[in-house]
DNA sequence: CCAAAAGTGTTCCGTCTACACCCATGG
DNA sequence: CCATGGGTGTAGACGGAACACTTTTGG
């Protein structure tokens, strides 16, 4: 390979994973117990670093599915943190990205292998280095998209519940909102479907299980929450 | 220094600034033809390397003055770019970020210096590497923020005529508005304060000069367009 | 005197918000 | 039979959108 830019130093560069799920009507991220040195045994976000003949897109992918074995997850940047001393160990770039998983994906075999833990969003612990301004800051693009795009439905099951879907939109915007307007504007849109499926786990009476369907979606893509 | 990550593969690291300025009615950025190989001579935005021991954003910050000599510019991170091919020389990883100049405090000398040129986004030519979008994706990012963030005013002179930020307001959201609707928005903002003085250089019979107190606004940021 | 931009209010309509009661069922 | 969560409609307030004419003055 041709060096065009040999005067010039390189750096390591990772990327971090914020990986949200929701379970138990809260917003849950999963971390760990860092491995490695410096800050062994801080809490921490799981990350890996880009290889040199990799995309920082692969990276994240290769790392997520590293940690939970899943493919094809909602995934999306975060930002890039870069200031010189943000890691205590060495100099080290590192681009955030956020993944959306739905927790019933994800096998707990591979949790306790990792060690690791959903903890909720809430009462988050300090993690490693710059990775509390990295969730602070996944979170609050979460909630500028979940009113305008259809991404609630990464976190839930193929079916779901009304009652879950408020819940997980109250978890992220922090607020509660009037389960009578909440509905109505679910009616509104198409592609929000309701089946014919009764779940009755959450309640005695049971409640209408609906599904997003995708392909509606994006023939007339007019979500509003 | 000890080096705890030896194993692992460094890369170049680059931030790509765009430079948006308003003038003559429209939005603009400031690109030159690039000098370095490969792809000399195309257009592109100006960038430069982030040193081993400098902060990203501080390198933004160096590359932009530079450029323009301006410091204490309004400067945001767009996010990262890193697919493996996306630099046509070596594998660099660069990070994007815009920043607001009004047209007059760059001076023109600086200008010529560098070759650059204030191009109308409208017809932005085909840009070096993945610059086109990145210039996308920034514009993006002040569309969703020029409604509920007081950053216009970096755009223009410190004293501003209503019909200049309305054309401003315009020419970001891609959509003409109605002017008695615009200014009563902001007849509502306290912090966009009236002065005497009168700028005759735009109609004959002048127009009223407004200036942006930002003091008054973070007493109470509620900025709505 | 006329072209060109500045400046100014009102009405209407649609959207958002507030709000309370009955239903179905498992235990 | 009762506790628990599921499900439903309306009225009033508010905010956003549409809309046209008068003013000033330089040339």
């Amino acid at each position: 390979m041709t060096t065009y830019y040999e005067a010039y130093q390189k750096v390591l560069v990772s990327v971090d994973c914020i990986i949200f799920g929701f379970d138990d009507g809260e917003l849950k991220v999963l971390i760990g117990k860092r491995k490695m040195s410096p800050g062994c045994g801080q809490w921490s976000l799981y990350g890996g670093f880009v290889g040199s003949d990799e995309g920082i897109d692969d990276a994240a992918d290769r790392v997520l599915y590293q940690l939970t074995g899943l493919k094809n997850i909602y995934m999306r940047q975060v930002g890039a943190f870069g200031k010189v001393d943000r890691d205590p160990g060495e100099r080290v770039i590192s681009i955030a990205y956020y993944a959306l998983i739905n927790v019933k994906d994800y096998d707990s075999r591979q949790q306790e292998l990792h060690g690791l833990e959903w903890m909720p969003i809430k009462d988050l612990p300090q993690l490693y280095s710059d990775h509390n301004a990295m969730v602070r800051q996944a979170l609050k693009i979460m909630q500028g998209k979940i009113s305008r795009e259809p991404i609630s439905f990464n976190l839930l099951p193929k079916l779901f519940t009304l009652t879950q879907l408020q819940k997980l939109y109250e978890a992220v915007c922090g607020e509660k909102v009037d389960k009578r307007n909440f509905r109505k504007r679910i009616k509104d849109m198409d592609f929000i479907e309701r089946t014919e499926l009764i779940d009755k786990t959450g309640s005695k009476r049971g409640a209408s299980l609906y599904r997003f369907n995708k392909k509606a979606y994006n023939e007339a893509p007019n979500f509003k929450l």
